[in-house]
DNA sequence: ACGATGATGAAC
DNA sequence: TTCATCATCGTA
């Protein structure tokens, strides 16, 4: 047998991300965004991430029901939810679970770029990867490149910016790795 | 603490 | 058609 790599990569395939919800939002600490355009190919380290479930989980936009702007959520798993909010900044979701099912996890934050909107702007995602596939090399994917966090690394607390949502709004459904 | 800035969903 | 709201961020 030849090795041909030392280092594990691979795209994160469909069965990542059709799972629970709370599962792949935990489990995408550590995966790798990746962004290629013509300028070249970046990678940065997923750190940030929030969990929304279903049809009855307030602060889920899917509570509103199925809208052409939620219609994404209620797809298949493994594909961009992108919308833009505030005016000016686009949030960048991937789907979860099975289709039918309305539940997407938000990407805070990358290793150095700390916050939703900022991200975005870095890597100058916006609504034309809504509905489009996470799990293909087509411009935008997330991988999976060998690196483990340790649970001790990892903290949860409430979401942020959801205190519209009521009791939804205390449950710890944001992950965030501890450097 | 506040304003920028525009899409969205619900009311009318 | 209008209106309040919004999964944010930079400046003060």
């Amino acid at each position: 047998m030849i090795v041909t790599s030392i280092l594990m990569q691979s795209v994160l395939h469909q069965n990542f991300f059709n799972r629970p919800t709370l599962v792949v939002a935990h489990d995408l600490l550590g995966k790798f965004l990746v962004c290629q355009t013509e300028k070249g190919i970046a990678r940065a380290m997923i750190t940030e991430v929030e969990a929304y479930d279903g049809p009855r989980d307030k602060a889920c936009h899917a509570s509103k029901g199925l809208t052409e702007r939620t219609a994404p959520m209620f797809g298949p798993a493994g594909h961009w939810y992108v919308y833009m909010i505030y005016g000016m900044y686009r949030m960048l979701n991937v789907v979860t679970g099975k289709e039918g099912y309305p539940a997407a996890v938000l990407i805070r934050g990358v290793l150095e770029v700390e916050g939703p909107g900022k991200l975005t702007k870095k890597f100058g995602i916006d609504k034309r990867f809504n509905a489009l596939p996470a799990i293909q090399k087509t411009g935008l994917w997330i991988e999976e490149r060998g690196v483990v966090i340790p649970e001790k690394r990892i903290k949860r607390t409430p979401r942020i910016g959801v205190e519209y949502a009521g009791e939804w709004a205390k449950k710890e459904w944001r992950f965030l790795y501890i450097p």
